[in-house]
DNA sequence: GGATGTCCGTTGCAATTGCAACGTTTTGAA
DNA sequence: TTCAAAACGTTGCAATTGCAACGGACATCC
């Protein structure tokens, strides 16, 4: 178990947390790891998600299926991840989702009303615990928040401009993108050769210089 | 303060606490109320937000503003609701938004600090809060999640199909649509009149039944 | 009854977009 | 260094979409 603390301590949710205080924590939390052979199921759709999930190590698959029965991959853990939790907190009895091992995987689960409960044992590492899961899961909120204002955006333009606006609140009128064009594509919800196309437009249109990843907007 | 307790017992954060809880556990969350005249401003853009807010009467807007200077209304909070949880639970400093009183209103201020840490006192009521909290923002969360897969559809058709898919899941092939078809379109984020177009074609084509609010998807 | 406002379907038109395909450049591993 | 894969820009074409405008149905108010 111990061989995980550096794992355990990148997550959101034991970040900066000693030894001594993982040590002592976790077992308040009725925390347990499992292991899972690939290609095997972690939650069947339809199941009761019982634990909030942390990947120790390997990959974990999240997938929908549509009602036509087509699977559709919806997010994918590496170790140091957490994954359920929203579904877990929200107290949902049927998950909507299959969860399974997209190559060999060790999980660590925690009990979710453990957490949330300070414990009678007064560890007081909790108070922390629950702060992180609560920070985590607002920082989720905002996250998700923006991206929907960029995918409301009826236009590829505008949904440039849209994301091109909030990285300069942050990195000024020249940044880095973090993405392909190809990823920046699918985040923005829109087609790669559509995009090229705008980006284009835009330039000769003097709106920006790109060369690559580095932008930057003129005005 | 006490004319507000149903108020209060409306929003997610408060509900299913008796009268004497609430007067337990509103001095331990450090809460007070403030008047606002319409108009006046929460909080600027800019600012650092303190506080969690309940709106106990009136209304509150959130704005926000692009860097053209454009201002753009982004929420709209009315008695019962709470506004400014996700960003000051996510510990941002510098608010990307303005609040706004849209009409006279009176709101109550909770520190975020004092709801997440058990109070020594000992009120044991604060356990059901920190509960509330999390799954309030959990069941946010998801909420979003389903929002924004729909909107990462890319034709019109696909988010109209998307949608449906998710109604089904709960009332079965018949269903009544809680939109009018503006609003619907707003919420899909397409036009109107293209989205009414492809209503029609998909009725054309045997895909589905619709007469009003009133669906049937057929196949 | 008439005026008014909202909701909704329809349509013409221009602009945008997705798609497929191709060639060039860049990247990364052998 | 060399080679294959990935990333990228470009383009033609067809389909989709946004936009603006119009008219009918329906409800509300005076």
């Amino acid at each position: 178990m111990k061989k995980y603390y550096d794992t355990l301590r990148k997550t959101a949710l034991f970040q900066g947390l000693s030894d001594e205080e993982l040590t002592a924590v976790l077992p308040c939390l009725g925390a347990l790891t499992r292991k899972y052979a690939r290609g095997e199921a972690l939650l069947l759709a339809g199941a009761r998600p019982q634990a909030i999930g942390v990947v120790l190590s390997g990959t974990v698959h999240v997938s929908r299926e549509s009602l036509l029965g087509e699977s559709m991959l919806v997010a994918s853990f590496e170790a140091g991840e957490l994954f359920g939790e929203s579904i877990v907190c929200a107290g949902i009895e049927e998950s909507p989702v299959r969860v399974e091992a997209a190559a060999d995987c060790e999980v660590l689960y925690v009990r979710p009303d453990k957490l949330l409960a300070t414990c009678s044992t007064g560890c007081r590492f909790h108070t922390r615990l629950i702060e992180n899961m609560v920070r985590m899961l607002a920082e989720k909120n905002l996250l998700l928040n923006a991206k929907m204002e960029l995918l409301s955006q009826r236009s590829t333009r505008d949904k440039l401009l849209a994301y091109f606006d909030t990285r300069m609140r942050r990195g000024g009128a020249a940044f880095e993108l973090p993405f392909t064009r190809e990823e920046l594509a699918d985040y923005l919800g829109v087609n790669r050769s559509a995009m090229s196309r705008e980006l284009g437009k835009m330039r000769e249109e003097g709106l920006i210089e790109i060369s690559g990843r580095r932008v930057r907007v003129l005005r």
